[in-house]
DNA sequence: TCATTTGTTCAACGATCATTGAACTAAGGA
DNA sequence: TCCTTAGTTCAATGATCGTTGAACAAATGA
């Protein structure tokens, strides 16, 4: 069952622009919002994003988009259901989170290398 | 006379998302880009921005805009004029940068006035 | 019950960050 | 010429970054 306590996360109004320019500013967690941009609206649990990055690397980059305000963290059993926080996102920065996920589409990562 | 040489500048296409992103994750640095958006075609000189920050540390953050490819920087004179890229960057990540700068109207920097 | 799956915590590490003050260069104006 | 203005360079500092591996915890499934 679930009796997990649920993980902070920052009010829609709290979000603040350089934070969440911070939190995009890195390959691993652009290519973590990419992949969340096109998984549907189920968003996705860590282990699926194994393959951008080591099991600690990937906590360590979902804890920097969760204090931001990126993305909502719910634990699942023994996951962790990671999704976009598009509506707060919008709201908050209109236009802004689609110009960059147009611009991740084209945006390689495998295991660290960009282009 | 203008004898200066000019200043590494990275080729439209070049301009990479992430580093933008670090490049504008961080408040001194937006608000420059906040008043660049705000001064009209010709550009500022770094002495303009000394409201925000130490002169050296102005240094430092233009540097981290023209290596990023957020700005232009050109000598003239003692000074540089500082510009914004905007058709490079309208180009390359289209939407973004109207998206940042109407978010940076309402934002409070630490050393002085708003505007 | 016991093992597996999923993810976290922790300490450590080298790297980069943003700031400071002092010293410096280059251009212009008197 | 001397002085001022505008900005850079440098070394130092403390803070944060992103990664690793080992150990751990919690829920699941056999």
């Amino acid at each position: 069952m679930n009796t997990q306590p649920p993980l902070p996360h920052p009010d829609a109004d709290q979000i603040s622009l350089p934070n969440v320019l911070t939190a995009l500013g890195d390959t691993t967690r652009l290519a973590i919002i990419g992949e969340l941009s096109r998984c549907g609206g189920l968003g996705m649990t860590c282990g699926q994003f194994t393959d951008l990055a080591s099991k600690t690397s990937i906590t360590y980059h979902v804890s920097k988009l969760r204090e931001a305000g990126v993305v909502n963290v719910t634990p699942e059993g023994t996951r962790r259901r990671v999704t976009l926080r598009r509506d707060d996102l919008d709201h908050r920065f209109p236009g802004f989170l689609d110009s960059i996920i147009a611009s991740t589409a084209d945006l390689h990562i495998d295991r660290g290398r960009t282009e």
